[in-house]
DNA sequence: CCTCAGACTACACGCTCGTGTAGCAAACTA
DNA sequence: TAGTTTGCTACACGAGCGTGTAGTCTGAGG
């Protein structure tokens, strides 16, 4: 029962079918866009199973919601016990793949207190990880320091959001596990490309126009540059 | 008349309220989770007037595409004509604010033909701004370059997707003017701080599990860490 | 054999929402 | 003044969909 996750019904409880067809149809139609009826077609039962089973359209959405998180927790466990994991949140979701992060990519945007929730744990750990490798920079609780890991959450979980753009530019689809290290790749380029160029005359013209850090936490009286 | 655009009614033609109070609802709630009796209140009218206009609920949401594309594209030619522009991209979409930019930030997840454009025109730029600053790391049609760009614009478009979560985050809207410079600092910050990283010790031991380049647009031989 | 429970289906009700129709009032044209 | 267009509303129809109800089938326990 824990090895045949691509067979869409066989060996299956008709809840497990509807709880993973659900995933499916609400990521890709939204939880508006989707119907129950979709749903139980999909699975293959009639709408009244689904009712049965989790009492309303919202039961189920919240089913998902506790199914997926879970799916999740699990992997990012597992994934914490090798050490990589540098800010290795996003990349536990990648890991994780499979219907459930198509889910709560599409949770994300559509807001849930579940989905909120998974932000703000990924853009706590972030901060974390910022505070305790350059705490100069970046000190516990400052502004600067929450505004980063902010932006870098939203950054990485919106490869995610958007991975159905990712894969049509990309000819695969970056979920697959088999493309996964293409991201990661990716975006290790990125991060050195990047820094290269700011530093660069261009990009550091592009970066001084910009405020300094701000970690006095008070909306930035004008101060000159101050990092670095 | 021309320069008051907080007012949600006043001054405005029906068809512009109705427009404006689209882009709102359809951010807010997605294409299929709003109603039109919705949009008609917030902008004042009856349905039958949207009707008039628009056509159809399908009609209205082409006509906010149309708008907001439109909108954007004014703004990412004023950028133009300031040279910074660097993958400036995702930038012009911070500089318009405003409705067009949320609602094309919900439409890149719901799926629309025009959303769909803008991504790859965004990866496009994105593209040519790899290819002309790092020949040799990023060649122009190569895979490693198609993918980060890809990987680049899902980032940086992931900023605007996510918004709302930024925004709880940081205790502010990050796409109101007078703060969309802290997502400028932050991502300025965020790039060389994980370049830092990813030449330090840990970084490099994530980097160097992840396979090359692989500029040969076949999948990874097992190679060691080409780049630099 | 009876029964009781759980999995599951068929079907109908009622509400929401997009759409269609008819018509009014003001502004412009002639 | 009459005619026409344009902006706009009120109201009703019909479809889609979530939900409620009743009932069937299977299997376990006594």
């Amino acid at each position: 029962m824990s090895s045949t996750p691509p067979n869409p019904h066989e060996d299956l409880t008709g809840r497990a079918r509807i709880r993973d067809a659900a995933l499916e149809v609400f990521a890709q139609r939204g939880v508006r866009g989707a119907t129950v009826q979709a749903i139980a077609a999909a699975a293959g039962v009639s709408t009244g199973l689904i009712r049965h089973h989790f009492g309303s359209k919202e039961g189920l959405r919240e089913a998902c919601d506790a199914y997926a998180i879970g799916a999740l927790l699990e992997q990012a466990r597992r994934g914490m016990e090798e050490d990589a994991a540098a800010p290795g949140f996003a990349a536990s979701m990648y890991q994780a793949g499979g219907a459930s992060v198509r889910y709560l990519a599409r949770a994300l945007v559509e807001g849930s207190r579940s989905a909120s929730d998974l932000f703000d744990a990924g853009a706590d750990l972030t901060e974390r990880f910022l505070a305790e490798r350059w705490p100069d920079r970046y000190p516990a609780g400052a502004r600067s320091t929450r505004d980063a890991a902010a932006v870098m959450s939203a950054m990485h979980l919106g490869t995610l959001v958007l991975h159905t753009h990712m894969s049509r530019r990309m000819g695969a689809d970056p979920l697959a596990p088999e493309h996964v290290p293409r991201i990661g790749t990716a975006m290790v380029g990125i991060y050195t490309s990047m820094a290269d160029f700011l530093t660069g005359e261009q990009g550091g013209r592009l970066a001084e126009s910009l405020p300094a850090d701000g970690t006095a936490p008070t909306p930035p009286p004008p101060r000159e540059n101050s990092d670095e």
